[in-house]
DNA sequence: TTTGGTTTTTGACATAAGTCAAAAATTAAA
DNA sequence: TTTAATTTTTGACTTATGTCAAAAACCAAA
């Protein structure tokens, strides 16, 4: 919990009583290697904080796995779209190694907001960081080449390379792996 | 100014004194085809509501403009990385048409957030949404063909075609505007 | 109108990445 | 360990898209 708290106030200073009720809001979860977190069809209601392990979002086209986004250590996870519209998630959510995470539903954080002005402050920079993560991330994929999306994803977060399965990474970049297999031989 | 408001309050009712403080803010602003609201370098230290007109993001790679974004009549538009950290921008804001703007400098709308937490509120919902708007952008992006690409941005935004050259949508895309014409060639 | 400039299309060819199949390497289980 | 299963690499070939150059179409001023 206290890992979440210093991730937290990185972002954002809050008064001692709103960083207790946020205390109080969250759950703890632990679940281990290829589980699911979420399942697609389900409305995901919670928002969850990725203390230690690894996760990857995915979806199904044409009945191949496609891997949008992973999730590591410090990482806020949810299926955005369905956490915030409440509809059905198309997406799944499966863990690559044992996690612990912590969770926090819909409505408890709706709660938070009305009782700690701070606390939406808080969301509203943290969306803010992670709406600037995202944009970077849509100019890569859409207009930087395949060998260069690589190198940018190895030095952003080199660890993934030991962690996650070739193929997903493959996916994710949005290129074959047998391509990616190809550019990885020639470092 | 009722526009701005009308298309506001569709994403959070605000309070009568929100209302009228929020009004107070926005200053009117009028460009004509091709200026820019923004060239790279600069920090960009207003967002704006874009009322009437079209106009696109845009920067330089080796010597070539990628256009990543379009904005139309009732979008917000900023270089959103440059407005939120008060780094240079990268990017370049050129109008494609003579636009009507409402625009509020960074730290007025930090004052509104401190004066009425509805407000603070009403800016969260909106990065909802425009967070999965880009989520979307980007699965499309990076997983969809250029011919389907093309399909979705022409029904989401019929109108494109005739307010953009082919050379800026195509850049868009991220393909070569020879290919995008292959592609409109056959329907 | 005519002219000049811009935008779009077409053609020929080059390059990047995909697919399928099989081999090699790695990891997990017996 | 040995065996089986999974993951990664390699090879041969196909397809999509890019590049360059030129022609055609469109638009806007004079």
């Amino acid at each position: 919990m206290q890992q979440l708290l210093t991730h937290i106030t990185a972002y954002h200073q809050l008064s001692t009583e709103a960083e207790n009720a946020l205390q109080d809001c969250f759950t703890e979860i632990t679940l281990s290697k290829n589980e699911f977190l979420l399942t697609q069809g389900n409305v995901c209601r919670h928002l969850y904080f990725l203390q230690k392990g690894a996760l990857r979002g995915f979806y199904n086209l044409d009945g191949k796995e496609i891997t949008h986004w992973f999730g590591f250590e410090n990482d806020f996870v949810t299926s955005f779209h369905s956490f915030i519209t409440g509809e059905p998630a198309v997406e799944n959510i499966q863990l690559l190694e044992g996690c612990t995470l912590w969770a926090i539903a819909k409505e408890t954080l709706a709660d938070l907001f009305n009782r700690h002005h701070d606390i939406e402050r808080l969301v509203r920079i943290i969306y803010e960081k992670y709406y600037i993560r995202l944009e970077e991330r849509y100019v890569n994929a859409q207009f930087k080449p395949a060998t260069e999306r690589y190198e940018n994803l190895i030095q952003q977060t080199p660890y993934i390379i030991e962690r996650v399965p070739l193929g997903f990474i493959a996916s994710y970049l949005g290129i074959s792996q047998e391509t990616l297999s190809r550019i990885r031989s020639k470092f």
